[in-house]
DNA sequence: TGTACATCAGTGAACGCGCGTTCACTGATGTAC
DNA sequence: TGTACATCAGTGAACGCGCGTTCACTGATGTAC
């Protein structure tokens, strides 16, 4: 249909990410499918195979666009907001968070979500996009503990091998602070929670807007780790 | 293969499912198969319609069976603890809800991760099997309150239209307190997102044993919720 | 400027596969006489 | 007790479908003379 143009290369591997990404939308990313993408396209299907080796290297693609996307979302979220106001960045970032994740509910699945049959990530490939998704919650949390307002968590409620292990981490990446690391999981694992439920409609039909129990939720935390 | 003998029915309909558990555990639950299904009973796909009129009413059939384990894991988890150990209780359930969720990671994907493609769960008949797998954690808040060891979320988190929603849901179901259903639905967010991090290995690599990372969390909560 | 040529993105046919579902059937079973 | 019969769980062939992937090819493009 499409007659070869010189210089359509990049043009057409974007349509085919594009497309991809509408179909995962529409279908979920399990349903995601080489041929489906070519007949939205208007191209045969082998045609694909020109940017993408085989089915899994685009999955692979599009699992680091969205870590990558996530990223960028958190990053951003902390443009215009005060340096010192810890309790607002981090509030900011769990915001973002969630906004990303119900702007693209489909992308969030796909990266955090039940992996799709027969696909087998390679670590070395989204490990890193996956770590960086993190990093603007690990920067936020390092600034407030420098300034003094990052509370810390009583150690008692720790498990002893738990600290072990985070203070091996830490000294093998030279973290500031182990806590550091474990309170970024937690207050992850926390807004991932409420994320996941609402993504997967899974609230209770009581709750007419997640976002009203998410933003409560963000402040009680926030309030709950960084001091006034 | 099997030659047909009466009163097998019932069996034959057991091992449908069991065999439909084995390769969910295997494969994921997107890679059900009925004709994979056959092939491991050494039956042929037909028979399987003799028990179920299609493959989505058997994955609807394994969805309720799912939601039911879980709830009787929960209810289980209660026997034995004392009564008005509130605390107790409430640690006990959250234990055992990641106990079972890590027993069996693909059922609890089936019930609360990625939906299947082109599968819709008909909620009439799935709803009450959910909504059942969080009564012993609202049972177990409504017994702490009534004996005074509940600590209430101070209104001043929450945002006027979340009050509003859930004081019209508590007219309805003639609830205790309309906290009492924000607060199950908060701890079960919580310890969801530790859960379903957990089963989906997306715990960052520094972390050896979530169940160190869960436990500390669920004393935590235990703690902020429950009145010594 | 005109022509011959190499490039290579996309084509179309074909491969083998597994899927859900339907249909007429078969043959062991339990039952009624 | 013996025989004819109705039942119905499971069979085997077939349906149409979509999938990922391969392969030899084609034909517009840009380039070198």
């Amino acid at each position: 249909m499409v007659r070869p143009i010189r210089g359509t290369h990049i043009d057409l591997e974007k349509a085919i990410r594009q497309t991809a990404w509408r179909q995962i939308a529409e279908k979920g990313a399990a349903a995601l499918s080489l041929r489906a993408i070519a007949r939205d396209l208007h191209i045969t299907a082998p045609a694909i195979y020109n940017y993408f080796p085989s089915r899994d290297d685009l999955v692979t693609a599009l699992i680091v666009e969205a870590f990558t996307a996530l990223a960028d979302a958190q990053f951003a979220a902390l443009e215009g907001v005060a340096e010192r106001d810890h309790a607002a960045r981090l509030t900011a970032l769990g915001m973002a968070y969630r906004r990303w994740a119900v702007t693209y509910p489909q992308r969030y699945q796909l990266i955090f979500g039940t992996p799709i049959p027969g696909y087998h990530a390679p670590g070395e490939i989204t490990a890193p996009a996956a770590a960086r998704s993190l990093t603007a919650l690990v920067g936020c949390l390092e600034a407030a503990r420098r300034d003094g307002k990052l509370n810390m968590v009583p150690a008692s409620h720790l498990a002893e091998s738990l600290t072990n292990q985070l203070v091996t981490w830490q000294q093998a990446v030279a973290a500031e602070h182990p806590y550091i690391l474990y309170l970024a999981l937690i207050i992850w694992s926390r807004v991932h929670g409420m994320v996941s439920l609402e993504c997967g409609n899974q609230y209770p039909s009581f709750i007419e807007t997640p976002e009203a129990v998410f933003d409560a939720q963000v402040h009680s935390l926030v309030a709950e780790y960084i001091t006034a």
